[in-house]
Formats: structure tokens, sequence, C-alpha cells
DNA sequence: AAGACGGGGAT
DNA sequence: ATCCCAGTCTT
């Protein structure tokens, strides 16, 4: 674009978002700690979805001192179904982070950003943008869609090569003082009309400035990468109850998927396996409690980005313990089925529970 | 450069 | 069923 160009097209794009911009809570004051919760949970999860999440957070933990101080268990209750629980996790580090080395506010230097736990390019060019109106450029999902359609740059946009031409245009198209609307037009453009599938192109505030649409390449950029299928997974689960009718739940390790998050015990099953007998056993290794696999409670299919899992959920009987480990060794715990509701689950959990009351209540 | 990391919405 | 989403971190 020339520089003539290119300046109409901020004008035009900028008066679009300002007519036609969602109204959305974390637009309302800019405020530094809003902007940085209100990207984390936009991090490959959709408004619509994040939306009840930030109001309750925002609620709940009304400061970064807030969430510094707070149990990691409330946190990742806050986060319950969002998924990428390691975001929740990295919010806390990076609270506590903050209070110590920045005072409790969140700094405004581009590099200190980046050194944030949770906080990569995107996140922080956009906290640098969005909260404190620097000309830093971003580039997320959105961005790349449209500006590969604006320039109607063909070529995968995940190598590096097209990624740098995609960074340096953001960058260069920012105009001065008005970063911060900007990058949130050029997504909010993205988001609203300039979609994946059945673009607006007719809503289009900037239509003459696309290349793609001239070339009628529109479904064709950017380039899609093709994804290998998702593989499956059998699971068998128990639902243990002991004598005074509470439930067995297990807390997930730290690290890794899903990590810090609570489940019924459960293990992974090789293909032509008995079922029963094997959960039995595995159970009996994890927990070291028996147990009587009573009768089956429900199948519940449920599908990750990069494999679908089969649950095979069982109701169980606890008969006694094998050792002299308490529970807490095993980060287990006995809770009555009306407490569940206090920990965090994975959705696929958060399944059986439903499951569970409905059974309860009939 | 590639894979792990969740769950839901849209088609 | 498949793709995608206001990405980051690890290997």
């Amino acid at each position: 674009m020339t520089p003539t160009e290119l300046s109409l097209f901020q004008i035009q794009l900028l008066e679009w978002f300002t007519q036609q911009q969602r109204p959305l809570p974390w637009r309302q004051h800019y405020e530094p700690y809003a902007v940085w919760i209100s990207e984390i949970m936009l991090q490959q999860t959709q408004v619509a979805t994040v939306l009840p999440y930030f109001d309750r957070w925002m609620e709940m933990l009304p400061s970064i001192q807030a969430v510094a101080e707070t149990s990691e268990d409330t946190i990742l209750k806050l986060w319950e179904g969002l998924g990428y629980y390691t975001r929740a996790r990295n919010i806390q580090k990076a609270a506590i982070m903050i209070c110590e080395k920045h005072g409790g506010q969140i700094p405004q230097d581009f590099s200190e950003l980046l050194a944030l736990p949770g906080i990569g390019r995107y996140t922080a060019g956009a906290i640098a943008s969005i909260a404190f109106n620097q000309e830093r450029p971003i580039v997320d999902g959105n961005i790349v869609r449209v500006l590969c359609r604006l320039m109607d740059w063909r070529d995968n946009p995940r190598s590096a090569e097209m990624q740098k031409k995609i960074w340096n245009a953001a960058e260069a198209w920012i105009p001065e003082g008005n970063a911060r609307f900007f990058n949130q037009a050029l997504m909010e453009l993205g988001a609203t009309l300039c979609s994946t599938q059945a673009p607006l192109c007719l809503l289009c505030p900037v239509p003459s400035f696309c290349k793609a649409l001239k070339a009628n390449t529109i479904d064709a950029v950017p380039a899609k990468t093709k994804r290998p299928p998702a593989k499956q997974r059998i699971t068998a689960l128990a639902v243990i109850q002991n004598e005074e009718g509470e439930l067995l739940i297990a807390k997930r390790p730290a690290e890794g998927l899903m990590g810090g998050l609570w489940e019924f015990p459960n293990i992974n099953l090789d293909k032509d396996t008995d079922i029963e007998q094997a959960l039995k056993q595995g159970i009996r290794q994890q927990q070291d409690i028996l147990i009587t696999v009573d009768q089956p409670l429900s199948i519940i299919k449920h599908a990750y980005t990069s494999f679908k899992v089969t649950l095979h959920c069982f109701l169980c009987t606890y008969q006694r313990s094998e050792s002299d480990s308490t529970r807490e060794e095993h980060s287990a715990q006995w809770v009555p089925l009306e407490n569940l509701k206090q920990f965090s689950f994975p959705a696929a959990h958060g399944k059986i529970i439903q499951i569970l009351s409905q059974e309860r209540m009939a």
C-alpha cells in the first residue's frame, strides 16, 4: 500500500471500529489488569465463551494482589471448563511476580511483560498496545486472516517467512498514537466480518483495499493446514462410594494435561481387555485400595484437540485399604456428592457429576 | 520446527 | 465430523 492508501485504510477501519465494535467489558476502561486477564482468557478461546468467565473472575478477584493471595484451587475453580489450565496457573505466578517485582502494577515495558509466565509475543503486544496504547504490533488468528486477504498472500501463513511478513505489516500499519484502537479493529474485523467461512465482504469497511477480494481468492486465503486425524483412546473410570456414601476423587499432577484439576480415578485401556477387571486392578495399583465394580453407570464420549476418549464409567464400592498409606499420599480424598461442586473438574468428569446428581434426584 | 495443551461454537 | 478460536511453552 502507498502511504496515501494506508492512511485512508486506517481512517476507514478506525471509523468502522468506532461505530460497530462490540461493547465488551474489558473495553470499558482499558484497565491494565482487566486487559491482561481478558487477553489470557481469549487465547484460543472465543469471546462468547470468555464473557461469563471474565465477569466471575473480576468479581471474585478484583485486583492483582487478590490473585496473588488466593489459593490455586480457587483459581482453577474459576477456570473450570475454560481449558488450557496452564493459563490459570500462570496468571497466578505472574501476579505474584508483579506484586514482588513491579509494586503490584502490570509493567509497561515490553520486555518485562514478555518475561511474565503465560505472556508471549502476542499477549505482550496486546497489553502494551491495548492497555497502554504503545505502538506494538499484534498478530493473532484474526489478524493473520485479515492481513493475508488484504494482501492476497496465498502461502502457508505458518511458515517462518510468512510470519515475518505478517508481523512486519502489522507493525508498519499502526497509525501514530492509535495502536489501541487499530490493533483491536483488525481483530474485530476478523472476528465479526472477515471470518474463516462465509466472510461478509458486503459489510466490510475496507473492501477497496482487499487484494483477495479483487482476485476472488477470499475462500482460499489464508491457506489451510491439514491436521492429523484424532487418535482414539479408551478409558475405564471408577465412581467409588465408601460406607458413608462419599465419593473418591483424585487430584491430577500439578503439571501437564489438566494439571491440578480433580477427577474420578481412571485408567487407560488397551484394546481387548476385560474392562471391569482392568479397572479393579488399576485402582488397586493407583490408590492402594480394593473395590468391587458393581454396575455400569454411563459411557461418555469426549473430544480433545488431538484425541478422542470414550469413558466407560462404573459405580464401585470401596472394600478396604491395601496399605497404611493415606488418601493424601495419593492426592485423593472422600467427598460427599453435594460437595463436588467445590472442586474443579475437567469437562468430561463434569458430565459424570451431572449424571450422578440426576440419579440422586430420582 | 513440531507437538502438547481444552473446550465449545459454527457449519 | 471438521475446523477454528484475541497463543504459549517445551522439546
